[in-house]
RNA sequence: GGAAGGGUUCCCGAGUGGCCAAAGGGAACAGACUGUAAAUCUGUCGUCAGCGACUUCGGUGGUUCGAAUCCACCUCCUUCCA
């Protein structure tokens, strides 16, 4: 795949942050960056068209999701993904390996694959990695991701290990049953919080990293400091010539801790499942828009935001909306979400290149305050 | 004028002698959410800081060891008949 690799354009250096562009057949993505999630072939409550002016770059979808509904012969029918939803730029699938674990109750892991009982019918399915490759073919993604399975924080030692193994022997027969040549595979680092656990995945799992590599298994509710931890301690190991990325996360200060430590591609459900319930992120902290203190406040979310929602609507207004239960409050907060994420990695990018990440990071949590636990 | 039914904590609405500060729903208020089984879930919701105490079920008086629940009168509302 020639027309998919890595560049690295600048190194901080003081800190693992970097700025790279990556290169991929439906365009280039500047990093580090932010990937909002569209499970279901949507980002919930945003359109596409909204999407590519809150200056995503990148977003994700879900195999597990679309095998089980519309189905990814049906996705492959309608021409692949990126017709079928209309999205022209880059998309990553997830493998569905997130859905082993976070379905536990519905499945039963075994060496040869997972069996499910389907959340929308019961009805019993088998996902193996072979499976799972013929699957992300069909829905033609640029990048996708290993079959891999998480373990929980608080697994023990040997639980994480079993896991970690057998995410190892899966990426093996992923990787060598992935046939689409124009999708770049990425495999996936698991360990839980162990380090040696960590090192053994990361160095055993890098002869199948040719254009990226997944880190899975961390933001499940371990701690921050755990997870940075965690994350220090991989990375001495990591090559140079192709994106990392951390997998489910996060939060603003989550993804500037993620950039300081290499970290170059970020994805999440928060900035949307939070923006539907009423929060906003800002660049003065966490702003719960349904909270009774923004009844009268007529100014916007972030007086620093240039999104559609910002520009046009009050606080006072997105409460309404939010608080009378009608979409348009979820839709615009999770617009705003979005658009500020992504004008965060903006400006941390624009920092790095400048060689100045700390003091970014500094200024950041000077201004947000306590809104976001750093720890 | 006659007949019947009814007034319950912000709202709707259960409750017909003790287990009732009073079900349930709504509203309100707050919290959670990190590779999405989430436009979801959780908590608080008479007063006081309280294991506890005090004040509440239209009003007044009564029966009873004990009343939102029974009785009397008053008051207001709804429906039906004239």
């Amino acid at each position: 795949m020639e027309n998919f690799y890595f560049e690295q354009l600048k190194q901080d250096s003081k800190t693992g942050a970097r700025v790279g562009i990556l290169h991929t057949p439906h365009g280039d993505i500047k990093t580090p960056t932010y990937m909002p999630v569209g499970t279901q072939a949507t980002v919930k409550g945003v359109m596409p068209r909204d999407l590519k002016e809150a200056k995503s770059q990148i977003i994700l979808a879900n195999t597990y999701h679309l095998y089980m509904r519309p189905g990814d012969e049906l996705v492959k029918q309608a021409g692949g993904l990126h017709k079928f939803m209309a999205w022209d730029r880059p998309i990553l699938t997830d493998s569905g390996g997130f859905q082993v674990f976070s379905l536990a109750k519905l499945n039963k892991i075994k060496d040869e694959g997972v069996y499910f009982n389907s959340h929308v019918d019961g009805s019993l399915h088998f996902i193996s990695p072979e499976k799972a490759m013929d699957i992300e073919n069909n829905l033609g993604a640029d990048i996708i991701m290993a079959f891999d399975q998480c373990s929980e924080y608080g697994a023990d030692y040997a639980k994480s290990r079993g896991a970690m193994e057998r995410t190892l022997k899966w990426l093996d027969r992923c990787y060598n049953h992935h046939k689409n040549p124009n999708q770049a595979l990425f495999p996936i680092v698991q360990g839980n919080v162990f380090k040696d656990l960590r090192a053994t995945s990361l160095k055993e799992t890098l002869p199948y990293a040719k254009y990226g590599i997944g880190i899975g298994g961390l933001s499940v509710g371990e701690p921050k400091e755990i997870m940075y931890d965690v994350l220090d301690s991989m990375y001495p190991h990591y090559p140079v010539n192709m994106p990392r990325y951390l997998m489910g996360v996060g939060s603003a200060d989550c993804l500037i801790e993620g950039v300081r430590r290499g970290i170059d591609m970020f994805d999440c459900v928060l900035a949307t499942r939070v923006g539907r319930n009423g929060t906003a992120f800002t660049s003065n902290g966490k702003v719960v828009v349904r909270n009774g203190a923004y009844k009268n406040d007529f100014t916007p979310l972030d007086s620093e935001c240039d999104c559609y929602a910002c520009k046009n609507y009050t606080k006072a207004y997105l409460r309404h909306m939010i608080n009378v239960g009608e979409m348009m409050g979820g839709m615009m907060i999770s617009l705003h979400n979005i658009t500020y994420l992504n004008n965060l990695m903006e400006r941390i990018r624009e920092a790095i290149m400048h060689d100045s990440f700390s003091e970014f990071a500094e200024e950041f949590y000077a201004k947000t305050g306590d809104t976001y636990k750093r720890y």
